[in-house]
DNA sequence: GTTGACATTGAACGCTCGTTCAACGAGGTT
DNA sequence: AACCTCGTTGAACGAGCGTTCAATGTCAAC
């Protein structure tokens, strides 16, 4: 039975929570038209009223998605004091490495529509905006690295940093997801502390025989 | 008009021949049952009667995939004289990082499969057993440079290690096929060694002030 | 109280998909 | 020559999908 009940604002918003619910349960491949609009108590042609098509649904809900996640590094962007620029960043991709592995959910939909993005121009544009916002978090400490050792990252940019250190996190991503037995979040860190970070001692043997 | 032409193991490799050549093109997304039957000039329901199902079908086809590609880093097991292990991993990761930006193609398929693989149990199977293969290419060298730095590794193992490789490639593979533009794998890797295999100069200049 | 704009429905359309199946023909066997 | 095996076809089925649309009820404005 037909009836004026909630503002376009208002509904658009019900719809895409609903969406996100069965994303998260359903992943992209059981995100349907009828399975959202069943979720949100509504018919599937007032979906289609207040989007123009599941590819627009698609979009919204990605978008929506991004701007309601706190993408992490945005609290840790100030230098702490009294340690040293690498410790800093080692600092950032350890608590990026742990938010990440904690809403797994959200990641693994995340690649879902990543490789919707492969063959779909605007999908695209919004995954590679959010990784490029996600690499720039890394931004400031990976400047301050080079900063302090201009010789040793001599030809490389912070970018290139950054982009190292988000590399490595989607890397663990990818395996934790595919295989949590098998992966151990801390213990990949500690690697990465030992190979990047060595103790006095240990950089003292990492010296040329 | 039916008659028989082939036995049941050539027809099996034309379809799996084709099945890639379609996946290869159009993708997971665009592997259907009847465009698999016209690249292999068949019809759909011969498909049908050498594979059990298009389930089947997906299944075969990233067995055939997997046996069918050379894992990268099979080739350079052994450690090259001369050289510190540090640096034989180094050229693994190189080799491999190289290896793999050349296949893009088979890398966006392969993660088709991987996303797929996050809800097909058999696929997870498979895409595990390969990824630990991966990895595991990277162990020898793991190994020994834990061997060389036993305290500085202290705790870690060269599954560790290698897991920590495998990462830092997938992350690089995950950019450059969304943003090859931007992600530049030649400084990715120098950055990598700039991380961990400081100069003797900046070795020193690493040390604690 | 009437009107009109608009949110909402439910049924229907057309398409594509995976799958089934009766019919058929080529090749080997007898 | 008759027969059986089995690879092969083409048509068809049923389900699910995205999408459309006439009909309908509600609410605000006048």
């Amino acid at each position: 039975m037909p009836g004026r009940k909630a503002p376009e604002s208002v509904r658009r918003d019900e719809i895409l929570r609903a969406a996100y619910r069965v994303a998260a349960r359903d992943r992209l491949g059981g995100l349907t038209i009828r399975a959202v609009a069943s979720e949100a108590g509504v018919s599937a042609g007032l979906l289609l009223f207040h989007f123009e098509s599941k590819d627009g649904l698609l979009v919204d809900l990605l978008d929506w998605m991004l701007s309601h996640t706190i993408v992490a590094g945005e609290l840790h962007r100030r230098p702490p004091a009294g340690t040293r620029p690498i410790a800093w960043l080692m600092a950032m991709v350890e608590r990026d490495l742990a938010h990440l592995l904690k809403q797994r959910e959200r990641v693994e939909l995340f690649y879902d529509y990543w490789v919707l993005g492969t063959r779909h121009p605007v999908i695209r544009r919004l995954i590679r905006r959010a990784l490029h916002r996600y690499r720039d978090a890394f931004r400031p400490a990976a400047q301050a690295i080079i900063a302090e050792h201009p010789e040793r990252y001599a030809g490389l940019s912070a970018d290139d940093l950054a982009g190292v250190c988000a590399a490595f996190i989607e890397g663990c991503a990818t395996q934790t997801i595919l295989d949590p037995s098998r992966f151990n979040a801390a213990r990949a860190m500690a690697t990465l502390q030992a190979l990047v970070v060595p103790s006095s001692s240990s950089a003292l043997s990492a010296l040329p025989l």
